[in-house]
Order: C-alpha cells, then sequence, then structure tokens
RNA sequence: GGGCGCGUAGAACAGUCUGGAGUGUUCGCCGGCCUGUCAAGCCGGAGGUCGCGGGUUCAAAUCCCGUCGUGCCCGCCA
C-alpha cells in the first residue's frame, strides 16, 4: 500500500537509500518498455530517478505515457554492472517498482518536455505551465528565488527596512509611457502604475527609514526588446547620511551575495570603475562589455593630410576619425557591405573597412587616397597583423564611437556567460547629445548635479552624481545622489524647462515633502530579471520571467489583454475611439 | 513609427531561389514485437486550410501585393 505520495525527491535518491524501500512523486519523463522489463524516469523539481518494472507485474506501466504524474514505491538499488548512467545524478540508482499510482494522467503534449529542443516561443507561452517543467526554465525559476532570497538575506543583515510602496499612483508624463489604470470612483481620473517607485523611497528617507529596500514591480509602456517587457522586477534601495560610495558599496555587496548563490562564484572587489567618457572613448557604449579588447582607438592624429575626401572633411569640421581592429575575419564582399548596413543603421555614414595584407599593405576601398606613412601609422596604432580587418568610421564624435561601439559588441562579444565582468560607469553627464545638434537632460530630474553653476552654464560639461552597474555588456541598472534641498530641486526643474507653476502642480507635494529636514540621500535600482538573465546564461529576459509576454505586449496563455463589457467601461467614464472601435469589429468578423 | 528574418502534420525542419498531384526527414501519437534501456530498437499506421486574403498563371507551398502572428534590431526606454 501506498502510504504517502513522496518520501523521497526523485533527484535526491543516494547510495545511503539502496535496500530502503522509497517512494518518489513527479512526472513520467520517458518510458522505453522492452517487453519483458520496461524502464521509465520520474521526474520532479529535484531531477530524475529511473524505475524499473515488470509489465506482466505491473501491467499499469504500459498506461504510462510521457507527463503522467505518478507515484512509484519501490527498492533502491545499485544499477547492474556496465548500465550506469553518468549524464544523472542518480545515474548508479534506479528503484525497481512494487506500486505504480497514477495520480493523474496527460494528454498528448504540444511539445516535448526536453531541452534539446528549440520550441517556437509562441507555442511555449501558450503552454507556459508546461514550459516551464523542462530543467532550464526549473533551473531559470529556481536561480530566480535564490537571487531575490540573497537579495533579502544580505540587506537584512545590513539593517534595512523592506518597505512596500504603492503600485496605484499618479501619472508623470516625463520618460517613459505610463501604464494607466482608470478609476471607477473618480470616474475620469487615472492611476498610473509606477516606473519605480523613485519618489516614494525618497519621502521614506524623509520619514526617517534611513535605509530602505524593495523587490519592486515596475512598469514601462515602451517597446518591447529581448531584455525589455511592460513590467519587469528591481530591487530598489535607497539610504540617507551616506555617499556614492556607501551606495556603490552596498550594491556591491548584494551582487556579490547573489553571484555566489546562483553561480558559486566569489566576485573581487571592488568592481572595475569608468567615468562615463572612458566608456564612451574606449568601447562606444554607456555599458561595456569588458570581457574582450576590441577597443576603440583614435587615429585623426595619424591621418596628416589625408586625400579622402570624407576623412579631411571630417578632421576640418572638428569630427573625429576612429576605428576598431576587429581581428581574424571572413571578410568577404558580401560580409563587407553586411556589416556597414550595420554602421549605417546605426547612425554612420558609411564606413572604412581594411585588411592587413601579408606584405604588410592594407586592401581597402580608400587606400588609394592614403599615403604610405598614413597607412604605416594606422596599421601600427591598431597593431593588425595579416589576415585582420579594420574598421573606420569618421564622423562627430558622438556617431563614431556610437558606430564602433556597436560594430565592437556585434563582433566582439563572447557567447558563453563563464566570465562575469562586472563594472560601475561613474560621472555621468548630466545632459546628453540628442542627436540632433541638441543635448536632453540623461537622468530623472531628482538626480543631484554636482554643481548648479555648472549646470545652467556649462551644460555639456556638466556631470551628475549617477552611476550604472553594466555586466557583460548589459545595463543592469543605475543610481544617483538625489537632491535634498527643495531650492535646488525647483531651479533643476526650471532649468529643465518645467516651468514653476508645472513642478509646482506635479510634484509640490513632493517638493513641499524636502521643506521639513530632508536627509542627504541617494540610492539605486537593478533589474532583477536581467541579473538573473545573465547569471542563467539567457539572452532574453523572457527566458527568467515566469509568464512573459510577447513583443505585442500579448499572453497567448491567457488572452490578455482583453475587450471589456460596455458595462464595465461605462462606470470608469470611458468610451472606445474610433481606431479601437474599428479593431474590435474586424475582430469580431473573423 | 521603421528595417530585416520566420510562419509547411501535435513539435523541429527540408522543399520556395529556378511554379508542375501535399513530396519528404526526425520526434511525438496509434497498433504490434521485444528482458537492461536511458533522445532504446524493429515492423505497420494515422495525421496537412503549406498563417490568412487577393493577384499573376493552363497550373502557386513556391512569383507579386496586402494582412495577421512571431522574433531580432533602429527609433523609443527621463
Amino acid at each position: 500500500m501506498v502510504q504517502q505520495l513522496r518520501t523521497h525527491h526523485a533527484g535526491e535518491v543516494t547510495e545511503s537509500d539502496i535496500d530502503a524501500t522509497v517512494t518518489v512523486a513527479g512526472w513520467v519523463q520517458k518510458r522505453r518498455d522492452h517487453g519483458g522489463i520496461a524502464f521509465f524516469d520520474v521526474r520532479d523539481g529535484s531531477g530524475l530517478v529511473q524505475v524499473v518494472a515488470d509489465p506482466t507485474e505491473q501491467p499499469v506501466v504500459d498506461e504510462l505515457k510521457m507527463e503522467y504524474c505518478v507515484s512509484v514505491t519501490g527498492v533502491v538499488r545499485r544499477r547492474p554492472e556496465g548500465t550506469d548512467n553518468p549524464d544523472l545524478a542518480t545515474g548508479q540508482l534506479e528503484i525497481g517498482a512494487e506500486e505504480i499510482v497514477v495520480l493523474s494522467a496527460s494528454k498528448t503534449l504540444p511539445f516535448m518536455i526536453d531541452d534539446r529542443v528549440e520550441i517556437d516561443e509562441r507555442v511555449r507561452l501558450e503552454h507556459r505551465y508546461l514550459d516551464l517543467r523542462r530543467p532550464r526554465m526549473a533551473a531559470n525559476l529556481r536561480a530566480r528565488s535564490k537571487a531575490t532570497a540573497a537579495i533579502r538575506r544580505t540587506l537584512d543583515g545590513m539593517g534595512f527596512l523592506e518597505v512596500e510602496t504603492p503600485t496605484l499612483i499618479n501619472s508623470t508624463p516625463e520618460g517613459a509611457r505610463d501604464m494607466l489604470v482608470p478609476s471607477r470612483l473618480r470616474a475620469g481620473e487615472f492611476y498610473a502604475l509606477p516606473q519605480s517607485p523613485q519618489l516614494f523611497k525618497q519621502l521614506l528617507m524623509i520619514s526617517g527609514v534611513e535605509r530602505y529596500f524593495q523587490i519592486a514591480r515596475c512598469y514601462r509602456d515602451e517597446d518591447f526588446r529581448a531584455d525589455r517587457q511592460l513590467e519587469f522586477t528591481q530591487l530598489d534601495l535607497e539610504g540617507a547620511f551616506w555617499g556614492r560610495d556607501d551606495v556603490l558599496a552596498t550594491i556591491e555587496r548584494v551582487l556579490v551575495a547573489v553571484t555566489e548563490e546562483i553561480r558559486g562564484l566569489k566576485l573581487e572587489l571592488p568592481f572595475p570603475r569608468l567615468t562615463w567618457h572612458e566608456a564612451m572613448n574606449r568601447y562606444g557604449v554607456d555599458k561595456p562589455d569588458l570581457r574582450f579588447g576590441m577597443e576603440i582607438v583614435d587615429l585623426t592624429d595619424h591621418l596628416t593630410n589625408p586625400d579622402f575626401g570624407v576623412f579631411k572633411n571630417v578632421i576640418e569640421s572638428a569630427g573625429t576619425v576612429r576605428g576598431i581592429y576587429a581581428g581574424a575575419q571572413d571578410w568577404s564582399r558580401a560580409r563587407a557591405d553586411e556589416v556597414t548596413e550595420r554602421a549605417k543603421d546605426l547612425g554612420a555614414q558609411g564606413l572604412v573597412w581594411m585588411v592587413v595584407e601579408d606584405d604588410g599593405s592594407l586592401r581597402s576601398p580608400v587606400s588609394k587616397f592614403l599615403t604610405d606613412e598614413e597607412q604605416k601609422s594606422i596599421k601600427e596604432t591598431m597593431k593588425g597583423e595579416a589576415g585582420d580587418v579594420i574598421l573606420i568610421a569618421a564622423d562627430r564624435w558622438r556617431t563614431t564611437v556610437d558606430v564602433l561601439g556597436g560594430l565592437r559588441n556585434d563582433m566582439g562579444r563572447p557567447k558563453g556567460h563563464d566570465e562575469l565582468a562586472f563594472l560601475w560607469v561613474v560621472d555621468f553627464p548630466l545632459f546628453e547629445d540628442d542627436g540632433e545638434g541638441g543635448i536632453t537632460f540623461s537622468h530623472h530630474p531628482f538626480t543631484s548635479p554636482t554643481s548648479l553653476d555648472e549646470m545652467r552654464d556649462n551644460p555639456e560639461s556638466a556631470i551628475s552624481n549617477a552611476y550604472d552597474v553594466v555586466l557583460n555588456g548589459v545595463e543592469l541598472g543605475s543610481g544617483s545622489m538625489r537632491i535634498h534641498d527643495p531650492d535646488v530641486q525647483r531651479q533643476v526643474f526650471e532649468i529643465l524647462g518645467i516651468g514653476r507653476e508645472t513642478a509646482e502642480r506635479r510634484f509640490g507635494w513632493f517638493l513641499e515633502a524636502l521643506e521639513y529636514g530632508a536627509p542627504p540621500h541617494g540610492g539605486f535600482a537593478f533589474g532583477v530579471d536581467r541579473l538573473v538573465m545573465v547569471l542563467q546564461g539567457e539572452s532574453s529576459i523572457r527566458e527568467v520571467i515566469p509568464f512573459p509576454k510577447t513583443q505585442t505586449g500579448f499572453d497567448p496563455m491567457t488572452g490578455a489583454p482583453t475587450w471589456v463589457d460596455d458595462a464595465q467601461l461605462s462606470e470608469l467614464g470611458i468610451e472606445l475611439g474610433q481606431g479601437a472601435r474599428d479593431r474590435l469589429a474586424e475582430l469580431e468578423e473573423t
């Protein structure tokens, strides 16, 4: 008789259980029926164990199909000589079945529960509950849980308070598009879902919560990417009476704890730091992947008097000519065109490529415009060997480094994830080139400028008290020291073009809070999804989110989002516009 | 908003460039055989609106236009 559904987890049956009667419960991974003897694997969250049964004594074995939910009682024994499975943690053991109970049958599966098969993501999402049974996805879920546990353990040990902030808040049109929620009790008005708990955590500083954190769901209604969903999870933290280095040290401790928990690796501290300008000059991005070189090299000074019109014009108009050394490449005409297309995608007018020939000369569409000295100088500066490819862009500084940084990432980023390169990017400019000759503020308006005068008088060179943490070229998150002086905050709003009245209307409540002895404070937030994604070697955030949405914000399993009744809408004082009605009518036809 | 790729049986694909009967492979599914397999093996079978709509053609999975879905990228993401 089965006394209980389970005494052991399948993956945790060990040699010490030999001769013991155990009960495992889980799903039938695969039946291998030889007639007189049959095998099947029972899989649960911990792994697999093989069960052996005699179909004549256990006729129920014939019923077992993939993903039947079963409980199996039997005696653990060592497998016969030569039948071990070295790929399995329990590969030296098996369970001789004495009783097999089908707890629940399974329909024929839409796809096999097997990491080795690549299945269309839409199909996976339609049956996400099955997809999550796959070992890889189960491991991702576990890693994520370990990550949040390590975060809580670390911060709790440092005296942080976990505080929940509201998710129905007011909309602020700056920044990303808000997800809106209509109010019934105040029909016509809307809440917004938070893009971050920014102002609430700053209020908590004023409230005397000196160390705050929250594992917070955040929402941004912008287009999707492999690393962007409408909703995502951030570790959000803030502290008072501390400075930038305290924030960085705290985040480092958290990331060290998570990495050790998930990967069993002890990271070296402190993480390297680059200023934003260094990062842009050397890697062309503000989130460099430091696992490989291919740094950007300035070639402007090596082109003393180029005949090539593009270089000449760029140099004369105070632009810059820079290159990356792409190493040995299979450099066909088609490949050159492809890379050039990509460079244009990244904003370049064009791209110059050069291949170092065996005799040391440079083969390039523009080599005839360059003097021997210039070619030699380029080759030596780029340290090019025969067969290597050098890519050169010439434009305004920002465009040049953007293009080369993008190409560097495309061509150089390692595939694996064994190596982990964390780094800090610090000293961000307060304003960024908007690519159209103007500048835009590069942070939220609560970021403290290092100098208000500088911000007003020399915006191009003004530095903010902001910092990012980057892992393997993925921006995990960012933080800053905040403004705690209400007058400074008012002036910053004004410099940013948010007029006094607008500022009072939208943020008056917050400005008032700053009037009551607000302490100096600052903090940070990083994306838990992105961190777990990189640590697990996944290239999409969706692999570490249990129930993600497709690129159009659709959940193929539940069908969300859905149309709602007119009655529901009318309670909210909402009517569908013409565009939405047309779409609905179209859908009803089909 | 834009660019590129993909859509063929329950799943993964080939076939599309160069039009000629829904042709094919692997897995799964159904039936049978099989006592040491482990992505078991062998034999047999079922399973298709070639995403959808339109066009060209004697003839369209294949060419053209549109559309939907899906992925990557650019814009966007203070």
